[in-house]
Parts: structure tokens; C-alpha cells; sequence
DNA sequence: CAGTGACATAAGTCATTACATATATGTATG
DNA sequence: CATACATATATGTAATGACTTATGTCACTG
């Protein structure tokens, strides 16, 4: 079994970026625009030196796109479809896991009934 | 700006299970199908302990579901999906991060072309 | 050029985590 | 019950990374 030819193996260098909360808040606060770091610095409530620290590691992992704008830089996603692929992820999550609402608690349970049939036809 | 009302800020502690690249190969591993520890084992090739000790980790998040059988412990996906919204993030980040492929890479620069030409627009 | 504001980087500290080693626990069989 | 196999858990260590403080770099203006 060839583990390498999962295209999700190859997934570890740009988790561990989005491992770190506060960088995932910085991609929310971006969201479609392209904004300053005085914005992501306003919206985020971190220290300069701490944004600016994340906003490399974003910047190196392709995560985000920087352009010098006189004194400002601006910073944006390459694509936001990512928050779009985030939002799926998160409503699998938010649908397996135990999740922070009743409600999606709720799911679960209803969730683990159906589970347990599904591994029984897959395991027999 | 509410960063909490955007999904992806919730991904954090998924990301930090999901950041640790033996943890993936587990999931690659495991594919469609309930395995036990024995074949995580010897496809993954790390100690017995180590698996064991990942697969706490998975299971506690919500990422694995666990049913022992005799003296085997089966383990699968609760939702095969999820590695279809792995792989989609995956063709997102080759797309536009530089990757391993001199291919990806070429796309990469096209890509920057019309990044370009969008950020503009959207900062106008 | 000097001063100011925006932003990046360097260095040190402390917290977290993967892994190896040792040990414990659960199941099945004679 | 003793033994064997499968698997989980406990403990210690080394590596990694977020954050803070200090400092450096860039762009602009008078």
C-alpha cells in the first residue's frame, strides 16, 4: 500500500500552518479582500510583530499574497475558494465530531446510529 | 468584524490532529474501509505504540471510529467524505502554492498572472 | 537628510508534542 | 489459571513553535 499516492498525505506542511488559530482568524478577517496590515492587526487584536510573524509563515506556505502599496501592504488569498473548502471541512467536522452546539450534539448522536450500520455493511 | 462567525476559525484543534503527517497516513490507510491496528502497522511501518498512541489522538477528535472484534480492534473513517475534502484542499494548495511537481509550479506562475489581474479588481 | 509611520526580522523564553521505552489491559485458548 | 496475542497507556526526553521584546528596513514628507 502505496500511502504516498493519497493526495491528503501530503497535507502536513500547509496543516501545521493552519494548525495555529490565530492564523486561521487572519485568513477569516481577509475573507475576499485584499486589506492592510493595520486592518488584520485591528480585526485580529494582535500585537504588529505577532501578525506580521504569522503573516510570513501564511506568506511562504502560499496561504496568502502580499503587494506593497507606498507605505501599506496589502495581503489577500490567492483564491478564496479556500474558505470554501474550509466551510466543507468544518460542516464535516461540526457533523462528526462533538461540537460546541446542542444542536450539532444532537447530530452526532443521530450521526453514530447511521455510522454503525454503514461499518457493518463495509466490514462484512 | 466577528472572526468567530467564520467556519474556518472553528478548524483549529482538527488542524492541529490532522497537522502531524503519520496521523494522515493513517487516514490514507484506512481509506474506505474498517482495519485493524495490525494492518495500520505494517502499512504505515511505524511501532505498534506509536499507531496506538495516534489513534487516540484521531479518536478522541472524531476523525476515526473504533470497534473491537475479539481480540482485533477495527478502526475507520465515521464518513468517507472527509477525504474527498481532503483531496480537494489538496488540488487547492498545489494550484497555488509552489509544489513538488515542475508542473504545479508552471501553473503556479500562470496562476500569479491572474491573481495579479483579480486583486486588482477587488481593490479597486 | 531627518523624522515619522508601517511593517519585517532577530533573539530569547516557555509551552506543547512526537517518539521511544516500559508497562498495563483486554481477549481467546488449552 | 497460565499463556499468547493484540492493543492501550504511562513516563521521560528532545524537538518544535508561538509569543514577547528589541531592533531593523522601507516608503513618504518636509
Amino acid at each position: 500500500m502505496n500511502l504516498e499516492s493519497c493526495p491528503a498525505s501530503h497535507l502536513g506542511p500547509v496543516f501545521k500552518v493552519l494548525a495555529e488559530p490565530n492564523r486561521l482568524r487572519i485568513l477569516c478577517a481577509l475573507g475576499t479582500e485584499c486589506r492592510p496590515v493595520t486592518d488584520i492587526i485591528h480585526a485580529t487584536a494582535l500585537p504588529q510583530t505577532n501578525v506580521s510573524f504569522h503573516l510570513r509563515i501564511l506568506r511562504e506556505a502560499g496561504l496568502v499574497r502580499a503587494e506593497r502599496r507606498g507605505v501599506f501592504i496589502y495581503y489577500c488569498l490567492p483564491d478564496p475558494e479556500l474558505l470554501a473548502i474550509l466551510q466543507s471541512l468544518q460542516a464535516w467536522v461540526a457533523a462528526h465530531t462533538l461540537s460546541s452546539t446542542p444542536q450539532n450534539q444532537e447530530d452526532s448522536v443521530n450521526e453514530g446510529v447511521s455510522m454503525t450500520e454503514r461499518r457493518v455493511s463495509s466490514c462484512g
